[in-house]
DNA sequence: GCCTCTGTATAAGTTAAATCTATAGGGTGG
DNA sequence: CCACCCTATAGATTTAACTTATACAGAGGC
């Protein structure tokens, strides 16, 4: 039995006559009448009887429209389906990602994701990163999204790498800087990520290569944390531009040198292949990072 | 979209490799290569991942995976019902019949046909023979039975004529011969149907043939209480040898001469065509009257 | 009664899917 | 490094579904 087959049998039943059933498929009548007699002789039923030259279902007929009809629908809801997945208007994108990214970031970009794709199930995780790093071996995510450098490295890992901005109050003496270095910011009171953060690390690096004093007056654990700080007047400091941006809109942002890089990883499943929702969204994320 | 590429990619993901799938729908291992090559390419969506000369489907394919299983089986269970219907194990026999026939031989006759047949939907309603063959015009009913002769003729009918059989208890003096005549019944008293009757017709027609005195002590309805009148020793009578069977039993039935016809028809539908299981019905029904 | 209209069936040829056999090529493990 | 297992490709074959052309059959108007 094919499809083709109860496609014929469907709108011949409707509409009663082969040529307005062939006109229908935009086929000609013949393919129509042939199509059926092959029908009639694979299921063995007599599904029609000739009858002045005009056609007149059986009653075997009847029975057997009821289950061709739903033979029909189940096939062309799989037809429907397929196109929903191509589209990314079914399926499922599950996130994990670390707290920054994942509340300042994500929400947003994810909405405006989904927007295109109704249908398509969200959820998302927040987790420090190397947390993000170890469901992603579990095979329930995604995608992930972990800041670097991690414990150990992971195939199929995207590294994000941009450089980070240094934030000043608008009334500051440097806000009318194009560049800064740390010799600018010898002794300035400065907010900064904590020690154990590869920020940290850069900037102490960049402070003592230019043998500039390093004040450092608070230590937080988030870049939004050390907006605030900064908005408050405690000081300048430095954050990356993208996931802090809801946070520097009263504050200047001003290129640092030398370059601090702020560097996150995508993560992709390693055992299963990735899904194409998740490539897509990856691509999405690259575009707004 | 084709049900063979359905079939090659349930089996394929079920069994996990090609060369596996192949041997299970017994085709070669590039026939399936290709097939699911084509059910890619016309779907668009990328279902298995070529990794290690393995195969992997992908996230896409397990959510398609499971579209593609209901419509095989709502295919799948398109063929079952044609079977059924083929082998009248689908689909419903509605008989009208009238009295005698529908109450002495019909639900014995229908229980029989149906117990092959399990799965069929059997009807019977029992009305005079003149309601059954207007029921009939209705379409409600796919066969009926009623006695000839009808008010007006019916295209689709089919005549059942057999010969009645003279009945006489066991103990009487005519139960010894090999035909009973008229002239063997002169004077003798006698249980027939009722005046209005063919069978009274005929009857009285060969006995005046025979310039034989019909000595008719009772007139009944139905064949079943004539038989009970002869069985009390009322007298001897006449019946038709099929229905009244289950009420002969303590009675001797010998031919008689001349031959008096019962007449029954089976009706078919005259609108529409008949069904195969009425068709079947009335070819069973025919062999046992 | 014949002709036209409408509808179905048959014949002959085309296209493409599904199949075959034969073969190449890529990983994995002893 | 070779043997084994699996998949992909090439070329040929069969058949379903389709085409056009045409024959055939019943219904209705003149």
């Amino acid at each position: 039995m094919r499809i083709r087959q109860l496609e014929c049998f469907r709108t011949l039943m409707i509409h009663g006559t082969m040529t307005r059933a062939a006109e229908l498929l935009s086929i000609s009548q013949p393919a129509i009448s042939s199509t059926i007699a092959n029908l009639e002789h694979e299921t063995g039923l007599k599904l029609f009887v000739r009858k002045g030259g005009r056609l007149q279902p059986t009653p075997e007929a009847r029975l057997f429209f009821v289950e061709a009809e739903r033979a029909l629908e189940a096939v062309e809801k799989t037809n429907r389906v397929a196109k929903e997945i191509r589209t990314g208007k079914r399926g499922h994108l599950a996130i994990a990602a670390y707290a920054s990214i994942s509340i300042n970031l994500l929400p947003r970009l994810m909405a405006e994701f989904a927007k295109e794709r109704p249908g398509l199930e969200l959820k998302i995780i927040t987790r420090n990163s190397q947390s993000v790093r170890e469901l992603m071996t579990t095979q329930q995510f995604d995608l992930a999204i972990a800041e670097l450098p991690l414990d150990y490295p992971t195939s199929n890992m995207e590294v994000i790498s941009y450089e980070c901005q240094c934030m000043v109050p608008i009334s500051h003496p440097l806000a009318d800087r194009d560049v800064i270095t740390p010799a600018d910011l010898d002794g300035v009171p400065f907010v900064s990520l904590f020690k154990g953060d590869p920020i940290y690390q850069q900037l102490a690096m960049a402070f003592s290569a230019y043998g500039s004093s390093w004040n450092v007056v608070a230590e937080t654990e988030f870049f939004s944390t050390a907006c605030e700080l900064v908005c408050s007047g405690m000081g300048v400091g430095i954050v990356d531009p993208v996931v802090s941006r809801p946070f520097t809109g009263n504050l200047v942002l001003k290129p640092f040198s030398p370059a601090i890089k702020y560097e996150i990883a995508l993560l992709l499943p390693t055992q299963e292949e990735p899904s194409q929702l998740a490539r897509e969204f990856a691509h999405y994320l690259r575009q707004h990072l």
